[in-house]
DNA sequence: CTATCTGCAAAGATTTTGCAGCGTA
DNA sequence: TACGCTGCAAAATCTTTGCAGATAG
C-alpha cells in the first residue's frame, strides 16, 4: 500500500521526464510514512539519519516540484507556516487543530459538495478544489483534563 | 459603519490595557477601507501616503497585536503567504480565490455547522472555529473568456 | 510623569540562486 | 555520454530584537 504510493509517484515523475533520484524517493517515502504534518526544517531533519548529506536546498527545490505534480499537498494548519502531506488519491480530508495541544486530527466526511453547487449557480464560478480547517479542543484539552502536549502535529 | 467598527476596536485596545496610537490606527482603518487582502509588505505601502514615517517593524508588531486581540483575522489563500483582513464580528465568511487572475470573491453562505455537530460527536473534539477556501475559475477566466489578471486580491 | 510604543538599524531566520561535479536514463 | 540534479555557499528575503527617544493616558 505504502509501495503502491512510492511506485506511482515515481511513474508520475517519470512520465513528466524528471529523472527518479535518491533524494526524491527519500522525501516523498519520508512523507508517506510519516502520520504529522512536517515543515521544511522538519523534513530535512526527518531525511538526515536515511541521507545524511541532503541539503536544505534539495529539499525546497523536491518539495516544490512534488507539490506541483500533485504528489504532495501544503497545509496551514498553525496559521503561520506551511506544512505538507501526501496528497494520495482518493484521500479527500480535512484537519481539525487543537488549540491545547497543537494536534491534529483528520477528518474525512465532509458535504461541502453540494454547496459547492450552489456557490456555482450564484457566482458562476468554476470551483474544483477547496480546504477546511476547523480549530477547537480535543478532548485532552477540554477544561478539566491535562494538558497533553506531546501529540504529533 | 466603518467608524462603528473602528470605534469598538479602540475600545478593545483600551480594554486590554493597550494605548491607541497613531500606527494601530492606521493599520485598523486602512485594512477596514481595504476590499483587497495585502500581505504585510503591502500594508507598508498602503500606509505610506497617511503615514509616511512608520516602520516595517512596526506593522509586524502591530498586526501580530491586533490578531490576539481578534481585530483582525489572517488567510492563506495563495498557498504561500499569510494575508489579512478585519475580523468584522457577524461576518463569517470564506473565500473563492481564482487560479487564473488571482482574484478573491467572498462568500457567505456556510452550512458546517452542522457538519461540525456530527464531527464533535464522533470525535468528541470541541469546535470553535473553521476556515474554508475554494480553489478553482472565475467567469472571466473560464475557457472561452480573456485573462483579466488585474482583479484585487 | 511613567510605562508603553515607535522607528531605526542590526541580528536572526528563511528561502532562493549560481555553479562545479555527480548520477540517472 | 549528456543533461538534469545535487550539495554547498553566497545572496536575497523576510521577520524579530534591542535600544533611545517619543507619546498616550
Amino acid at each position: 500500500m505504502e509501495d503502491k504510493f512510492l511506485k506511482s509517484a515515481g511513474e508520475e515523475l517519470r512520465r513528466k521526464g524528471y529523472k527518479l533520484t535518491g533524494p526524491r524517493l527519500a522525501i516523498i517515502s519520508y512523507l508517506a510514512g510519516e502520520k504529522g504534518h512536517p515543515d521544511m526544517q522538519e523534513i530535512l531533519e526527518g531525511l538526515r539519519s536515511e541521507y545524511p548529506a541532503i541539503g536544505m536546498a534539495t529539499v525546497y527545490r523536491t518539495v516544490d516540484l512534488l507539490l506541483e505534480l500533485g504528489i504532495l499537498r501544503a497545509v496551514t494548519l498553525k496559521n503561520n507556516h506551511l506544512r505538507y502531506e501526501v496528497n494520495r488519491s482518493g484521500d479527500h480530508h480535512h484537519h481539525l487543530v487543537c488549540r491545547g495541544c497543537g494536534q491534529i486530527i483528520e477528518f474525512g466526511s465532509c458535504n461541502f459538495q453540494l454547496m459547492a453547487r450552489e456557490i456555482e449557480k450564484v457566482t458562476r464560478f468554476r470551483i474544483e478544489e477547496h480546504s477546511l480547517e476547523a480549530y477547537g479542543l480535543c478532548p485532552h484539552c477540554l477544561p478539566g483534563s491535562e494538558d497533553h502536549s506531546t501529540e504529533k502535529i
